[in-house]
DNA sequence: AAAATTAATGTAATCGATTACACAAGTATA
DNA sequence: TATACTTGTGTAATCGATTACATTAATTTT
């Protein structure tokens, strides 16, 4: 009996226990809590250190549904287990957990079903902004116009898709390809191969288009065939290479759109006998740390993911503090950096002379 | 004017328009969508359809604050960029999403006061249940009173403190260290070194304990100066192997901890011009995918964590739905399964004679 | 046909915090 | 001293859904 009594008494303290507690209203409490100025100073202090002793904790479900804010925000990536993402929701993370926010994280696995799926919950949910990398660049559109009805700030980092009014945070994958591109060609390399990707998305339709830039502007002679659609992973990039070695004229570099790819091209590579970067050079993308500690590290261009993290939820912020409903959308590109290791180098560097 | 005032309309619908658009109340409304036996079906079937056409959608906030349950879970990882923990949660997902609850998933990156943060935070979040790996064992345990007075579901996965009445599942890191010792030992290794990590936790002490027993069960020597406490990373590990090649006697093999430093050991091994596994073997644990797609790849312990995810989601869903507060804690154990590959295989299988 | 059930819906309180508006007491101004 | 501000609190509605407890109408039982 009296083990049930105590066991009821556990119930949270509320404004209300507290208000009983020193004599005043609820309101009074609520704005003594938070520091509105029409309170006074005695009060203030009475009421904080009573609710500090009485183990007070606000509702946040409360609080939310009377402001309509809930605090959570919702990142969807098409994967967590990459480097890349991983690190760019690290940086979402440092920037936002010390204005109060939660992070709800959603995998796609690249499925257009469950892409959808997540957008649908997350808003149910109340979340008060998405930060996503899109899967599917043709997906219906119907759900980002449910996004933008409910005005939910949404924000794309590195995988966008090109909607009025939207922001995002990308960083110059022309650019990133070209300078692979370029290095390959400077290390003496003269027909690259491309592992391309779901072009319909804009990163790979970008380093697709560097790429060819690159092997333009350099006087090569642009093959198309050298161009093959891939996926990001080590097995898809074997079995892609294994086809390109086949040809009577096999390229002598391979420039792919992935680490994973990367990796996988290697693999078969040295299978084949040939020598890496002598036979044929290799160029990844991502920068995942495996590239670096791999025995034979991989030449791969670096994205500064955290950064873009960090980037896309101080645009989130912006816009979800903003009254003006009448917002400009930005369009931040960051700037890729090369890192050229033992896959591609096979020219020693002037600088070591 | 007149757009603003669509803009005023596009406030979600609630169940009061519902009721106001059929005529009923707000109460019968909630009870035909929830689909209250006490309502007709006629009722039930002119609330749903309306519902629909309206764009209804339940205001889980005000659920959530009358309920008192949020449908959200936290799941605390040390980090979640390794293939490990990404897959565990990715098991957690699977299990608990069509239930309709969402996860927010929080790193500590090993840190206690990222883990104490994110304890509080999720607890103030009001989340139903906390599913979390442990960082440090050592950490002060009044957290954990405060989950456990606020009557949160708490389950440990992999890296679990023992606190009466909190259930986990883990794998048998016992087993899997003996195996991993006993598979070296028939490979011939006689001087198997070991790169343990952080004893306290339960994990690494039992696969220290796994490794010893393995060592005193075949009649070879237990040496504790093999025996290294170091960190679950690449360069950690390579430092930890610089030290034991420079021993008198170094040893034919090392059984690590983590894959990541055994990858660090194979790099420092090769450096020093030995060869694997002639010279010395080396096993890792947790099957990370590296692991597999080295150019030699690394025999390891895979601990099946996708399905340490779903049975903990489970074990969760039975705690909180199970209104009988004297809940019984369950402690489920996982058998893990030695990969053997090239780094450790010297002995060709008697399998394929 | 009166009494007792059953079925379907309504009324109103509740979860906890916020806030527009009202009001009283104190201070400053004319 | 009467009038006009301040300052600090209280009152009560609100956010949206749920649910114990009425209440009414319809059906069954005796």
């Amino acid at each position: 009996m009296f083990i049930l009594y105590l066991n009821l008494m556990k119930k949270k303290t509320t404004i209300y226990d507290i208000a009983k507690e020193v004599g005043l209203t609820a309101a009074t409490v609520s704005r003594a809590l938070n520091n509105n100025p029409k309170i006074s100073e005695k009060t203030r202090k009475l009421v904080q250190e009573t609710a500090k002793k009485m183990n007070y904790e606000q509702n946040t479900l409360a609080r939310a549904l009377k402001s309509g804010k809930s605090y959570n925000v919702g990142v969807i990536v098409p994967r967590m287990d990459s480097n890349f993402f991983a690190s760019v929701i690290r940086g979402i993370e440092e920037e936002l957990y010390p204005k109060g926010y939660h992070v709800i994280i959603c995998q796609t696995h690249d499925q257009e079903n469950l892409e959808t799926g997540n957008i649908n919950s997350l808003l149910n949910a109340q979340v008060d902004g998405i930060l996503m990398s899109i899967s599917n660049a043709k997906s219906k559109s119907n759900v980002f116009d449910s996004i933008a009805q409910k005005k939910v700030p949404l924000i794309f980092f590195d995988r966008k898709k090109e909607i009025p009014g939207v922001s995002s945070v990308t960083i110059d994958d022309f650019n990133g390809a070209y300078q692979a591109t370029k290095h390959l060609i400077e290390q003496g390399c003269k027909r690259i191969a491309h592992l391309s990707n779901n072009r319909s998305l804009e990163i790979f339709k970008n380093r697709y288009l560097g790429y060819k830039q690159a092997i333009i502007d350099h006087g090569l002679e642009f093959d198309e065939s050298l161009v093959i659609e891939t996926f990001s992973k080590v097995l898809e990039g074997r079995k892609t290479v294994k086809k390109l070695l086949k040809m009577k004229n096999p390229p002598d570099a391979i420039f792919s759109s992935s680490d994973f790819s990367a990796l996988g091209a290697i693999q078969e590579i040295k299978d084949h006998g040939l020598r890496i970067p002598e036979d044929i050079s290799v160029v990844g993308f991502s920068n995942e740390p495996f590239t670096k500690f791999m025995e034979l590290s991989i030449t791969s261009v670096d994205q500064s993911p955290i950064e873009m993290g960090r980037i896309a939820a101080k645009v989130f912020l912006k816009e979800v503090d903003s009254k003006t409903p009448k917002k400009e959308s930005e369009k931040i590109v960051l700037q890729p950096e090369l890192i050229i290791r033992d896959s591609s180098l096979k020219v020693k560097s002037e600088a070591s002379a």
